[in-house]
DNA sequence: CCCATTCGTTACACTTGGTGTAACAGTACA
DNA sequence: TGTACTGTTACACCAAGTGTAACGAATGGG
């Protein structure tokens, strides 16, 4: 028999995968990473080493376990928009939508290390942030493909989605920057808005022009 | 006082790190990447195990040990391009010229696993790939950038180099995949043509009507 | 030709991420 | 109450990768 959704055990099994996940990141924000062993964090949130392991397949999962739902937005971007709104539209209002990070972004650069400083320059988690970005533009890709009516093999939707993914990613790596480089709000909403039309717009009229001039 | 770069110690250590590559590479096709050990290949190679972390950071390495240009030829695409070229027309050129690998496809088709039968399906070399695109992603971006005279922190150029080497990548996969199914040389060459041609039209006009109809 | 230096290599001990297994203990359910 | 389930545990184990001191061949100067 199934178990109920909200049983006691689900309930325990998820207060477990919390502590450790939560016991993990602090660790890791006070100290780094890589000084940081699993057998710390299992003695840390008195579990066993396995037991952390049963819950994170590795180490790296422990810092990403909250980035799942970017996966989800960025494949409604394509699937749910309203008709008539092109994807590349559908994706800079979305891209448009970053400034609602602005005020994590701003609690995170009080930690001793953001989530940002822990991932860069760290290059195992940099790689698990690839693996990140690579799965979303697959999913991506095959809902664009999907759409498209295109047959098995074709290069473009995977092309298109990995270009708006990688839009999408550099605009919020340029957001974080300028929050990071201070100034007010409507500053930075409105310096952000002009970044992205100036992608999108690039992206709209074909990149034979560039670079211009 | 510097070594000579011909001297005997420098010929003796290059010898060795070919023994381990070729000892590893030859592992790896003919069993896999988890199923050979370090040590394994380290005593394939009459070498102990540390001389091969000498050679090789990691054991990912010793499979790419190769595809350093890769980088190169990509860059080359952008600052070495004749007057009046524009880059879109240079990567095309690039992409178009990626014929000239299906010789080698073809050899590696007979092995009991290719290359990329070896890195497809393996996380870790995956991820190591994903790192080389990075790598190339970010030398081509800087180039970009100080053609285009942008300045700091201007995501245009990373997009581009990013949607450039994502089209590069996509093609190439498409053109395996065509080998794979097999067909004479003319055909497969007529087939990536009008793939390359399909894909820089595209880039070139701008993803706004994509997908048609 | 000999001597001192350099440096690639080695043996060895060690750390750490990750797995397999069998047993334990609390939950679900009849 | 009894039984099947399942998350957790202890423990033994494997493999990747590092640090270190020492060995020995290449090198270059006197």
């Amino acid at each position: 028999m199934p178990m109920s959704a909200g049983g006691l055990r689900e309930l325990k099994k998820n207060r477990t995968r919390q502590l450790i996940a939560d016991t993990a990141n602090a660790l890791f924000r006070a100290r780094g990473f890589d000084e940081v062993t699993v057998d710390e964090i299992a003695a840390a949130a008195q579990v066993s080493k396995k037991t952390v392991f049963n819950h994170f397949p590795t180490k790296e999962d422990l810092v990403f376990y909250r980035a799942e739902n970017r996966e989800a937005m960025s494949l409604a971007a394509v699937t749910d928009r309203p008709a008539g709104v092109s994807i590349l539209d559908s994706f800079r209002a979305l891209c448009l939508a970053q400034t609602r990070f602005v005020a994590g972004m701003r609690r995170d650069l009080v930690h001793p290390r953001s989530f940002f400083d822990l991932v860069s320059g760290n290059p195992s988690l940099e790689r698990k942030m690839h693996e990140v970005n690579e799965r979303i533009t697959r999913v991506l890709a095959d809902a664009l493909a999907a759409e498209a009516g295109a047959e098995p093999g074709d290069p473009l939707p995977r092309i298109v989605a990995s270009t708006l993914v990688g839009a999408q990613r550099a605009l919020y790596r340029r957001l974080r920057q300028r929050v990071r480089e201070g100034g007010p709000d409507e500053e930075i909403e409105r310096a952000h808005r002009a970044d992205v039309e100036r992608v999108f717009d690039l992206l709209g009229k074909g990149l034979g022009g560039y670079p211009p001039g």
